[in-house]
DNA sequence: GTCTATATTTGGATAGAC
DNA sequence: GTCTATCCAAATATAGAC
């Protein structure tokens, strides 16, 4: 398990290798334009093998927001040190979100923005809840920012900016020798705040 | 004819009335989980007129698209004159374009945005060659804040992380006495450039 | 331009054997 | 835990009457 922490996705198991088959599906296909017998295919097995693992489809796509969200959120948590200014911790939280939509939980984490919708009412409310932690880190980190006079509005609403900006990656980032996710992550910082940049 | 423009959606011809009701389901239900039933029943016909009117689903959700831009372009420019100062456009443009999203055309833009993967790959070159118009607006201005010293990176990446914000919008704003549009745009304005917030 | 009726396909889900 | 076989529902699209 070099990757995946304890309750989350054992890609050695057939499970865990359904959700990571699914997540990459949804995202490329879309939920509802991937079928059972896609995500089986991905997999080598039969449609109907995977009713033993999973009541339904929705449980799937469930699972697969329900996993990224714990996962990255204790990486969030992971990311901050006593020892950093408000202006670093920032700088580190942006590194990590954007790691997480371009690196190895992007199909995931694209999943749970263009598949929202495709959640049930009752899986929406628990992702939700799950997503709260995550969100308190971001706006913890926010606030101090704004104290130190580096931001001059509302901490929700820039989250809410930041988050677009993002989440945004996801339509047009390619990892390429141009621009590095932590040099892209520096000129978001730069956009967004008053002062100088952060040394590279 | 107050709204639409000529060649536009006719919203009192049969046709139109579809384009706009599919806007609508579009973005509520998402393209696959909209039905012909669904869209037929929306309009007061029975699913098999549809087709006297379009080809087939892709076509609804083409047009929705085609015309969305078409209209939304004429009014960006449209928005942009020549007394104003570079600072003065970019709000110009930030407003019309929060507007585009949370507006009349929200449904429609919501559905440009998340349905992108639903069109085919035909679809999206020929709505991505109207896109260009629309985009070559935008880089002249933000091109010309930069010359006077309000931007501080590159123009493309810029209108990145705007588009981001901007769009993000869809997720989660209200419209209400406490964030008016252009109160926003504001907001957004000040967040994204070096000096003093535009005069309200 | 819309309706009726229906062809055809697809896809989620189940039951029981192995 | 997977396979075989299949049920059932839903949805796109068509043909021809009105």
């Amino acid at each position: 398990m070099p990757i995946n922490d304890k309750h989350l996705i054992d890609s050695s198991s057939a499970k865990g290798k359904l959700l990571l088959a699914a997540a990459k599906l949804f995202r490329d296909k879309g939920y509802e334009k991937t079928t059972m017998r896609d995500l089986a295919q991905a997999v080598g097995i039969l449609s109907g093998s995977i009713f033993h693992h999973f009541k339904n489809k929705e449980e799937i796509l469930f699972e697969v927001m329900r996993q990224t969200i714990l996962l990255n959120t204790g990486r969030l948590a992971a990311a901050l040190r006593p020892e950093y200014s408000p202006r670093q911790c920032l700088l580190a939280l942006i590194k990590q979100e954007l790691q997480f939509i371009n690196g190895e939980t992007g199909e995931a984490m694209a999943v749970l923005v263009f598949e929202w919708r495709s959640l049930s009412e009752a899986g929406q409310v628990q992702i939700l809840a799950l997503r709260e932690a995550y969100e308190a880190i971001w706006l913890e980190v926010i606030e101090a920012n704004r104290r130190a006079g580096h931001i001059r509005i509302e901490a929700f609403l820039f989250r809410r900016f930041l988050t677009g900006t993002v989440s945004w990656t996801l339509n047009w980032y390619q990892n390429d020798k141009d621009l590095s996710l932590d040099a892209l992550a520096e000129q978001i910082l730069c956009c967004y705040t008053s002062n100088a940049a952060a040394p590279s």
